[in-house]
RNA sequence: GGUGCGGUAGUUCAGUUUGGUUAGAAUACCGGCCUGUCACGCCGGGGGUCGCGGGUUCGAGCCCCGUCCGCACCGCCA
């Protein structure tokens, strides 16, 4: 037996016992012939000791270096300096024997809480990186989340389903990884970018209530919170109205926060609507965590002979507060913050509203009274400090919600131990594309419309189409886009209207997305579902940016696996098998 | 495809503004001392393709051009 006990279950209670742990050596303590060692394993940390009583085991101490995998036999006992920072601090391991099961090399990095390594390095050494506590907390935030949602859809009916990985390329939204199939010359399996026609046909299949935690792969380019491949919650349920899909998992997500967080939300998740969130927030996912909430104060404030506004489409507003002791230099600096590319606005107004009166960039063309209407009107109070952008309202919409998320951080606004989920509904179905002169699915083109557009739908009028709304909706936390789902077509009426809209032709839909349509001939029930993007919702659940620390082994940057070196050149005998060379050459 | 920041010891960084002696610090590593450490302490030591290629110069870690790599963001992600 390798070992009696894990690094992390001793305690006081178990003081006289002959024990035996096995696991890596964090740090030798040498203190001449008094010795300690802290024994690490996924459990914990437990010290042992050796002192010249025992000299051989203490010799062999000596020689142990950071990260040796060792078995240590010996009694617990009560430590006579105790360390309250650990919960095996108050006993250690007094030393009879000790075997090396495997020395070490020095590993390229501290194996600590704070590593001194970077990231590149660590990403390299993942199995090592993986040693350290916050990764291990991570993976085991992950699992505690899995459990919770198998546990929690388990119980309310869902059953789990397999879907397969090698399917067929759906060439709208995003680009599909690509398998070259040997036994089809020419031809190409995709990886699915979402088990979405699949678990359409399991409606169509009768199996009411389906869930499935699936990898899904999509070959774009990679963000902090975007993987080439990644995890979804994917659910589907039968005879339900968007309403029943919201309850649910409103469910899932309140047992999730109480479970694994424990965050008790007794209040429904608040709604909005997607135009009221461009409105108000600049942003289809917004953080509520905080207000400061958009204004829009273009009639208020034209007509002044100030070109700028007189000339924009929108004029919108945020109040900071407390910020009307801004400098000049800390303005000057926000204007160049908002004229960055990333941002994309021409200039930046403000209105401070001190205690001694009202200063603002505008001040040529507004009297302080004017000014004073536009703060009572947006709620401003002395000591607060307006933001005003103008422009084009879609780009202006979307720079002011960027700067009001800048300030939430600059004010400390966006903690990350607070959570504020809440649903967005009521999406476009469809958005045009000048350039390629056709509308595009919003969400994807299984979409129903809103029934109250249906007749909307149907139209052949743009600007009837352009105000059809989807019975789509988005599950966003914290500024976090991370469910969206919908009530499906289950009409193949309307299924083919949705392609004909999309402009594909007969022939062309039947290519791609035949076997629904002909699915949805043989009684397809109403249904509509869900998926959560299951490594965006453990980041947040952890308080970090990036998902890659809540994925055992990440892509970089450029989708590489550093570790591995993938991807990675095959030999031609291998592409010639795959036929994706020419195998004249060999003729030769 | 684009923007920004970065690449110097095993590692994390300073040094680059204003080119000039032997490129520093911390940590890790190695050796010595130490019986109550737990970020142990003290003494000593070794350790550098300054990402790579080219150029300017008497002289380049530092300036110029190119290139590769990393991170964040924009585009993209139905």
């Amino acid at each position: 037996m390798y070992r009696t006990h894990t690094c992390g279950e001793l305690r006081i209670a178990n003081v006289g016992q002959q024990v035996t742990l096995a696991g890596w050596v964090q740090r030798v303590r040498k203190m001449g012939s008094l010795n300690f060692i802290d024994l690490r394993d996924r459990y914990g940390i437990t010290q042992l000791v050796a002192d010249e009583h025992n000299k051989e085991v203490n010799d062999l101490v000596e020689k142990m270096g950071r990260e040796w995998v060792i078995q240590a036999k010996g009694t617990v006992i009560e430590r006579q300096s105790k360390n309250n920072k650990i919960e095996t601090g108050e006993i250690e391991i007094q030393l009879s024997d000790v075997t090396v099961l495997n020395a070490a090399v020095t590993p390229p990095f501290t194996i600590e809480e704070n590593t001194d390594g970077g990231e590149e390095l660590r990403a390299q050494y993942r199995y090592l990186d993986l040693r350290r506590a916050p990764l291990k907390r991570a993976l085991e935030l992950r699992h505690r989340m899995a459990h919770e949602v198998r546990n929690y859809l388990s119980n309310v009916g869902f059953m789990e389903i397999e879907t397969p990985y090698l399917i067929k390329s759906t060439p709208e939204g995003a680009r599909d990884f690509v398998v070259p199939s040997r036994m089809n010359p020419g031809e190409f399996y995709a990886l699915p970018q979402s088990p979405q026609t699949f678990k359409q046909l399991l409606m169509v299949a009768g199996y009411d209530k389906y869930f499935q935690i699936v990898r899904c792969f999509r070959d774009e380019d990679l963000r902090a919170d975007r993987q080439p491949e990644f995890t979804q919650i994917d659910c589907e349920m039968s005879f339900v109205e968007r309403e029943d899909v919201l309850n649910t998992f409103e469910g899932l997500a309140k047992a999730l926060f109480k479970n694994v967080l424990g965050k008790e939300f007794t209040e429904a998740f608040p709604r909005i609507s997607y135009a009221d969130a461009m409105e108000y927030y600049g942003s289809d996912k917004p953080d509520i965590r905080f207000d400061m909430k958009m204004n829009t104060v273009t009639s208020l404030l034209q007509g002044n002979g100030f070109s700028v506004f007189d000339t924009a489409e929108y004029i919108g507003a945020i109040v900071a507060k407390g910020c009307a002791g801004y400098t000049r230099k800390q303005l000057d600096e926000l204007t160049e913050w908002v004229k960055r590319p990333q941002v994309g606005a021409k200039g930046l107004v403000y209105i401070k509203l001190n205690a001694d009166g009202i200063k603002s960039s505008i001040d040529k063309f507004y009297t302080p009274e004017q000014l004073k209407a536009v703060a009572d009107k947006i709620g401003a109070q002395e000591g607060d400090l307006i933001l005003m952008l103008s422009g084009d309202k879609k780009k202006m919409q979307g720079a002011l919600g960027t700067l009001r998320l800048e300030m939430g951080n600059r004010l400390g606004l966006r903690d990350n131990s607070v959570y504020a989920p809440l649903w967005v509904c009521d999406f476009p179905l469809l958005e045009w594309d000048d350039e390629t002169q056709r509308f595009y699915a919003m969400h994807h083109p299984f979409t129903a419309p809103k029934p109250e557009d249906m007749d909307k739908f149907f139209s052949n009028k743009k600007e009837d189409l352009e105000k059809v709304n989807a019975n789509a909706y988005d599950f966003v936390l914290n500024g976090t886009e991370v469910g969206g789902g919908s009530i499906r077509i289950h009409d193949s009426k309307v299924q083919e209207r949705m392609f004909e809209v999309l402009g594909f032709s007969k022939e062309d839909a039947d290519y791609r997305f035949g076997f629904i349509i002909n699915a949805f001939k043989y009684g397809a029930p109403p249904h509509g579902g869900i998926a959560f993007g299951f490594d965006r919702f453990c980041s947040l659940f952890g308080g970090q940016e990036t998902i890659r620390d809540y994925i055992a082994f990440p892509k970089n940057n450029m989708g590489r696996d550093v570790m591995l070196d993938a991807p990675s050149k095959i030999d031609n005998a291998q592409m010639e098998e795959l036929f994706l060379v020419s195998t004249a050459k060999k003729e030769d």
